[in-house]
DNA sequence: ATTACTTTGTGGCAAATGGCACAAAGTAAG
DNA sequence: CTTACTTTGTGCCATTTGCCACAAAGTAAT
């Protein structure tokens, strides 16, 4: 029953993405079975690392073969929460909110974008894909109609952290911030952020030294 | 002083930036002097992580008093390599390359994207912003001619391992990588990955149990 | 059946990371 | 000058994370 008695590492959490992605790849290529060493090459990781990741939460494999690449994936999907479709609302729709809104990776991976809003009254009523930008007074409705659970935040830093408050108060249980702030949230409140910025900013650290 | 006979962990450059941009936030605030206090409850960190970060490369604050803003931003800057303009070139022009040329967000922070290639000829020749998209074979004396260091990839997952190995054999240092992919490089270069839908699925393992 | 491999799951150690708590140094005010 | 307060830089310990190495279990081939 892997037990939570003890807790999960939030670093294992955000590594079995990556096992997900791994396996998909592999059943795409039409291999049945996989070796923690093969996964292990193929992620640029340890196999006893994929081994002890997994062992969080049951034994998934057979000693002297490896894993049901179809069996694991499943369970895995299962686990991440990743066997249902996730509905998510866009704020703002300047150049970074309509990029995110046409992006089709989030549709091929089951994460629905079903609402786009907007601070700026002048946006409120364009169309952007299939939908109209509404305006923030109609979030709260909009979020329970809807059964929205994500907000994506892509507005300027300065009106991040309102952002965020607002979509707090209307039960948003996470966040995915591409606004260049450190979001203050309540502590059952997920937060991810994306930010090429602060990537290329702690790259540098590195060239730095090579020229 | 502060000596590099010790290695600076990878997790405390990685933290530089934070440090890079809040006190920026503070200097357009007007503020002139903070407190690790302070900059903890800024970014959501304790005092002390803040503090032994910043020992690793000297003594930079005053006892009874804090840091100095723009002393202390300055020297970061030079820490991580910022006193100065980076170019990166961008592989790959199709809906999230785009977005990624026309993002104001490098510019500002002194990283100027100076080229962009795709493997389409399709796409060879159009313009793009200010650009024309150049073919693939053009990378090599391009990324010579005007000094670039970073590649940014923004082409599909199956051609990403292709592009990147193309980057690395033409002296690319970094790599910012958009494409789902784990990529394989040589110890010596750099890699951030930036991956919204990674994000996504490890934040739904924590929504899941909310339900 | 036996032998030689392969591979998992995990106990336990080693290394990395986080942060407490305190001496040292500064400020502020009488 | 003294007292009370603030804040840094860091020694040191607790916690977290990574992974080695091995018993147990399975495969494969003779």
């Amino acid at each position: 029953m892997s037990m939570d008695s003890v807790e999960v590492p939030e670093v294992v959490v955000l590594r079995l993405p990556l096992y997900v992605r791994a396996l998909s790849q592999l059943i795409s290529e039409s291999t049945d079975v996989v070796s923690s060493q093969q996964l292990g090459s193929l992620l640029q990781m340890t196999p006893a690392q994929i081994r002890k990741d997994l062992s969080y939460f049951g034994r998934f494999g057979k000693q002297g073969r490896g894993y049901d690449v179809r069996f694991l994936l499943h369970e895995l999907q299962e686990i991440l929460g990743l066997d249902r479709e996730w509905r998510a609302c866009l704020v703002g729709v300047g150049r970074l909110g309509r990029a995110i809104i046409n992006y089709p990776g989030f549709y091929r991976e089951n994460f629905r974008i079903v609402a786009a809003f907007d601070g700026d009254r002048a946006q409120v009523g364009n169309t952007i894909g299939e939908f109209n930008v509404q305006p923030m007074s109609e979030l709260s409705d909009t979020v329970i109609d809807k059964k929205i659970s994500i907000g994506i935040v892509a507005v300027p830093a300065q009106q991040a952290q309102n952002v965020i408050d607002v979509l707090i108060d209307n039960d948003i249980k996470g966040i995915l911030n591409y606004a260049p702030v450190a979001a203050k949230v309540p502590m059952n409140i997920v937060v991810r952020n994306i930010d090429p910025v602060l990537s290329l900013q702690s790259m540098t650290f590195y060239l730095r030294e090579l020229e």
